[in-house]
DNA sequence: TCAAAAGTGTTGGCCCTACACCCATGC
DNA sequence: GCATGGGTGTAGGGCCAACACTTTTGA
């Protein structure tokens, strides 16, 4: 079925189901094959990508409604998931609805609450709902256009993941249990958006006596195995509490 | 006239006038007498103070709506904002309007959107409005008991300021056009929460390169009189995007 | 055996800590 | 002149960048 179609059927009960004014929107990131990705969605009769979002139910938390429609995008209930910002200006979603009746739920002005996550790409089944036609991860370095106000509500996701690197659980989130060294350096380097020096930063995460070495090293690769390495939860937690020390 | 009445008479302007659900809270910080303060507001037949508020016009951005609320409550246009923390859960307000009816504006449940302010102490005048009694700074470290959820929004404030200490201009905001390095240092320390060396924080904080050494001091002391210095606002602003380097 | 990637060594400089010392001021 | 607080000196240690060397791997 046609977009406008499906939006008119589903408005009187969003009416009804949501409290109005507010949306949510998430940047849902990964890492993947040495790069940074996030979701996006296509939406029906659209050309331009959007981040999945949703509304509040009227007797439901705003960071409750945030795990849903996360869940219900990526199959997944357990994602670390942050709050960052709240978009509210006027003209956000101007124009986009335009053509539509001024009592379409979709039509109001909405305040959207930014929220990030952080998912395992392997653990995550996306999910393509009746409003979209698409639903897939794209490298950061390497977008297709956003649609209304996303691809702000995109750069400071990214920005608020650059200045929490210290202080939260951003690389454990990100990676699988078990990864090397390398692999860690890519992701830092991802979200950091430079490069940084090998040995330098191998000795520097080694100096925060967070990590656990492994028996075992990444075979197959085409050069020397490196080693395999995973988080000790309880000292990343504790050095997390006081920050990770240094600049990047 | 008690609360009651004006918020009834109040309430059906307030349907027509604001985009309902959605409220704004504001943790006003200054600095005086080497102690960092908060501003705070009794309403009218209540015990406990709470954060300053309102709401968000139907034709206006929340960030302006946040301005129109700042000064409507210190004569103050010009003072530096930052919206924090969005405060979505259900039970925020639950209880307090418990006796009105349903109709009523302020029993609506609202989701409602942080802004710290900084101001520089003797440039406010605080104003009374008809819903409250008193409208006072209190220093941070001898709080007097919070409404509502005020004391949750108020900590995630002041855990927010200290966080941005190294990457927004809060020293500048908050501080006299000319003050001291021992003033620099208390306000800090107010932030921070702890004490720090004295000769390490001079050097430390000349080493940045951002302050201009004045061609006076501050007399009248009972010892010796300390340097002015003021801010060198170009190369504190570059400095700030790069962010000043070191752990606190 | 060779190129490339991973792990490790080394060096000089800067910043941080800590403590000590001197200077200026009002009592 | 004395107590107090402000400005400055200094020694040791740690972290850092930069670079080089060694080891391991698959082709």
């Amino acid at each position: 079925m046609e977009l406008k179609k499906i939006l008119e059927k589903r408005s009187e009960e969003s009416w009804e189901k949501y409290i109005p004014t507010l949306s949510i929107d998430c940047a849902i990131f990964s890492f993947h094959e040495t790069s940074l990705k996030v979701l996006t969605i296509k939406m029906k009769d659209q050309d331009l990508w959007g981040l999945p979002g949703g509304y509040v139910q009227k007797d439901e938390n705003v960071d409750d409604a945030a795990i849903r429609i996360l869940k219900d995008r990526t199959g997944n209930e357990n994602i670390y998931l942050q709050q960052f910002y709240t978009f509210g200006n006027l003209n956000r979603s101007e124009d986009f609805f335009k053509e539509y009746p001024d009592t379409l739920w979709n039509k109001q002005r909405f305040v959207s609450i930014g929220y990030y996550a952080l998912v395992d790409y392997p653990k995550v089944n996306l999910i393509v709902d009746d409003f979209s036609t698409a639903c897939q991860w794209q490298p950061i370095d390497n977008l297709q256009p956003f649609m209304m106000d996303h691809g702000v509500i995109f750069e400071k996701a990214l920005l608020t993941l650059r200045e929490q690197l210290n202080n939260h659980p951003i690389g454990y989130n990100l990676l699988p249990e078990k990864f090397t060294m390398p692999e860690l350096q890519k992701l830092y380097e991802a979200i950091l958006g430079k490069k940084l020096n090998r040995g330098n930063f191998y000795r520097k995460f080694l100096r925060y006596d967070i990590l656990t070495k492994l028996d075992e090293s990444r075979k197959g690769g085409a050069h020397k195995a490196p080693d395999l390495y995973s988080f000790d939860l309880e000292k990343y937690n504790s050095a997390l509490k006081e920050g990770l020390k240094g600049n990047w």
